[in-house]
DNA sequence: TACATTTGACCGCT
DNA sequence: AGCGGTCAAATGTA
């Protein structure tokens, strides 16, 4: 399980690492556009700290412990939900008509924390970029709100099975629960990572990237499955500035079934809220696409493009049966990444600290880091 | 007309 | 038996 736990930590790094480069990109296309105001700069600033805190915070941490990160009220990792009791791997199964019986299936699971900033006048959870169709709600036994249950809009036509809860938290009604099953397998989410051959319009320049997984703040605090936290990092990346969001694992799979220790630093929280400038300044003046998103339910309020996944680079070498369907996600990714003419001519602030496209993770990424973290 | 949402019923699991 | 999750008919919307 050590094993295990190293390797998610490093999962958690390199998204810390890789979020933390992209707000420095973003910071410096903000530099360099006239209409970016100091707000918005100093967000990213801020944001920037956090991101190479949290990393900081994991290396130091990373005998394995189950450090709790500090969380604001509200806004911890999680246990699971409501329930008081850990997720079972039932819980972890969907159920899928096959042979005109149902059948259970096991799917990666991840959970993500969204807060949505009242004063913006949105509510419920963000659009995450793909189309979900909801199919149930439940009032949910101690829980103040229901829970909404979503699926992939095209799960009937492309058989994606993808799908995600929506659940309010009860101590902050801003707060949103959002726990994703199954990767999708849509034309959606290819498009959402082959976004490099997007024409420009349709591509969110990556300062909109700056945090969430499939996603918001990309860094899963537990990590489940490799691929899904890739697929939530590209995600979080194409999200990120708009939400905030945890990303919260409490799913246990064989390939990573092991707790990552969360973040430290009090600066980890993982809690970043849309504030009303960030949505009506810049950023948001850089994004495409409403936040609003009326095709989406009701918990879907801020709609995206599907191409600014633009961001994420690291080919990351996972040990997981799904490595070539991950390698061909990051592939696309970071071909935008280098292809994308608003983020191509940016460069990281650190240097060309890009990740190995055959990066494995070892000790010398621990010491690149500290090399260029102090 | 097509698609999305609502909502009570149903099912599987514990 | 109770709960969470899903189905599917009814209803709403563009």
């Amino acid at each position: 399980m050590e094993n295990m736990g190293d390797w998610e930590q490093n999962n958690h790094l390199i998204n810390e690492l890789t979020q933390g480069r992209e707000l420095a990109r973003q910071l410096q296309f903000n530099l360099n556009v006239p209409y970016s105001s100091h707000e918005t700069r100093e967000i990213l600033v801020q944001k920037i700290i956090s991101s190479y805190e949290k990393a900081l915070s994991i290396l130091n941490f990373s005998s394995g412990t189950s450090v709790g990160e500090p969380q604001p009220a509200g806004l911890g990792i999680e246990s699971p939900p409501l329930s008081g009791s850990p997720r079972s791997e039932d819980s972890d199964r969907d159920l899928t008509e096959q042979d005109g019986s149902k059948k259970r299936k096991t799917f990666p699971r991840w959970t993500k924390r969204v807060r949505v900033s009242p004063g913006a006048g949105l509510e419920g959870p963000l659009d995450d970029g793909f189309s979900w169709r909801k199919y149930g709600q439940k009032d949910i036994l101690g829980a103040k709100h229901p829970r909404g249950y979503y699926r992939c809009t095209h799960r009937n036509v492309q058989g994606c099975l993808a799908t995600k809860q929506v659940q309010r938290s009860d101590e902050d009604p801003t707060i949103f629960e959002i726990t994703y099953r199954g990767r999708h397998t849509c034309a959606q989410a290819s498009k959402m990572v082959a976004s490099s051959s997007a024409p420009l319009e349709n591509q969110e320049p990556i300062i909109n990237s700056n945090i969430e997984p499939q996603q918001h703040n990309y860094q899963p605090l537990q990590i489940t499955h490799p691929q899904q936290q890739q697929q939530e990092a590209l995600l979080n990346l194409r999200e990120g500035l708009t939400i905030v969001t945890e990303d919260l694992d409490v799913h246990q799979q064989s390939l990573a079934s092991f707790h990552f220790p969360p973040a430290i630093s009090n600066t980890n929280t993982e809690s970043h809220v849309i504030s009303s400038s960030m949505v009506n300044n810049n950023f948001t003046g850089n994004f495409s696409h409403s936040f609003i998103s009326p095709a989406t339910s009701g918990t879907n309020y801020f709609s995206t493009s599907s191409s600014g996944m633009n961001s994420f680079q690291g080919n990351l070498n996972f040990r997981s049966s799904d490595q070539s369907e991950l390698n061909e996600i990051v592939s696309a990714a970071t071909s935008s990444a280098t292809n994308s003419p608003t983020v191509g001519s940016l460069d990281f602030p650190f240097g060309n600290a890009e990740f190995d496209p055959n990066f494995t993770f070892d000790s010398s990424l621990f010491s690149s880091f500290q090399r260029f973290g102090k």
